[in-house]
DNA sequence: CAGTGGTCTAGACCACACG
DNA sequence: GTGTGGTCTAGACCACTGC
């Protein structure tokens, strides 16, 4: 029974969510037997995770959940930056009348959302804004990584929780962003990308801080020997 | 029998020599006799290779392989750059005398291989360098990105061969690299860098061109319909 | 020199596509 | 409606680890 969506992404979650807790060591055996499917898919499920990061595969040890510690969601950030920064920059070079209005339209749509305080319709359409300004760039093999990273931050703005009101700083950012690449000035454009994706960082980092407690747990790297944290993983502060 | 490398290697391999016909449609049935094996490695092969954007996927149609045209390497370069800029400036922040003493080490080795003429020790020791700077920088995720785009672009190296003549200029920037790494200049480590990634795309872009006849393929985009080309495919100039 | 855990094979199943 | 092609299951195999 239960033809639930696809392993992976119940894999991911459960992962994101604490579920699975961080450190754990997890055969294929197990999974599948938690799943009720077959070792198989488990298997492919767990080299895709690998590639997004979340877990690290050992030859013949087993497979390791990844932390989700700050070093992690940091790291994860800057490659987002990075990746972001280069297609803002191209696709307000390439930008077409037509996309540029499709933009204007999201972002209405956007703002809309968020006065009805509709926050699941923003961040969707938050998703298609930036993917529209991806598929400007005319670079789908970054589109595709970057696509990777959303799903992954999506999953942690889930479990902490957005702040509603962190909503007029980005719509604010959007508007001078589109403004950018509407006049094409592709400099601006990578500038105010920049900035905005380091405030989601530095946002999403201090909620993850307070819910990991404010016992800083970044430093107490010790525990190598992996005791496992006492089945009770229910982290809610 | 064959116990060769594992198969994603030489699938890979295979698109990249133009062995594998661009724009193919394959199936794993189909592969999976040619190489000898089930079908469940090159499912998972054929998942991978799309992850490095080498086939697409479409649901119940079969996989196509990707064509190397200069778009798509041009892609890869923009993002292997951006991300070899976000590494280098956090390599120069956080560099230790040891890693900078070995930094200069293995320049030193690299400049020795060309000398004599160990263009295979040079390609190694380049490697070794870049891989070097993406460790300092501490971002593993990165790393992990930065090391599958150097597997393909390596494999296109080896098919368009690569001119000697270039280490000049390639060791030239490496030594100003170092030298901004080790002041800790993390501003000009990243321009350095920038137009280090830039004009290996420039040579690579053009030895692709060259490889792909002087009747640009680039805008003939028409042959949606995907006529089989031909059997022979030996694009040896 | 066991045991554990990943990997492969063979075959059945099932969904979509196309005539 | 038929065929093609992807996906899963069950079980066997084999390598590496850790006593």
């Amino acid at each position: 029974m239960a033809r639930f969506p696809d392993i992976q992404q119940r894999i991911r979650d459960d992962i994101l969510a604490g579920e699975l807790v961080f450190g754990t060591r997890v055969t294929t055996a197990e999974l599948a037997q938690r799943y009720g499917v077959s070792q198989m898919p488990i298997r492919e499920a767990l080299r895709e995770l690998r590639g997004e990061g979340l877990v690290t595969m050992e030859p013949n040890r087993g497979a390791r959940i990844r932390s989700i510690d700050p070093d992690f969601v940091g790291n994860i950030f800057d490659i987002r930056n990075a990746l972001e920064v280069l297609m803002v920059r191209r696709a307000a070079r390439l930008r077409t009348p037509e996309q540029v209005a499709r933009m204007r339209a999201i972002e209405l749509d956007l703002e809309t959302c968020v006065q009805r305080q509709d926050y699941a319709g923003a961040l969707l359409a938050n998703r298609y804004l930036h993917q529209l300004i991806s598929e400007m760039a005319a670079n789908p093999d970054a589109q595709q990584l970057l696509d990777r990273h959303w799903l992954l931050l999506a999953g942690l703005w889930r479990e902490n929780k957005y702040s509603p009101e962190r909503y007029d700083g980005v719509i604010n950012d959007h508007r001078h962003m589109i403004e950018a690449i509407s006049d094409g000035d592709a400099e601006a454009a990578a500038i105010l990308t920049h900035a905005h994706v380091l405030k989601a960082k530095q946002i999403l980092l201090k909620l993850i801080e307070q819910r990991y407690g404010s016992t800083k747990p970044a430093r107490a790297r010790r525990a190598r020997k992996a005791e496992p944290p006492a089945a009770s993983a229910d982290v809610a502060d």
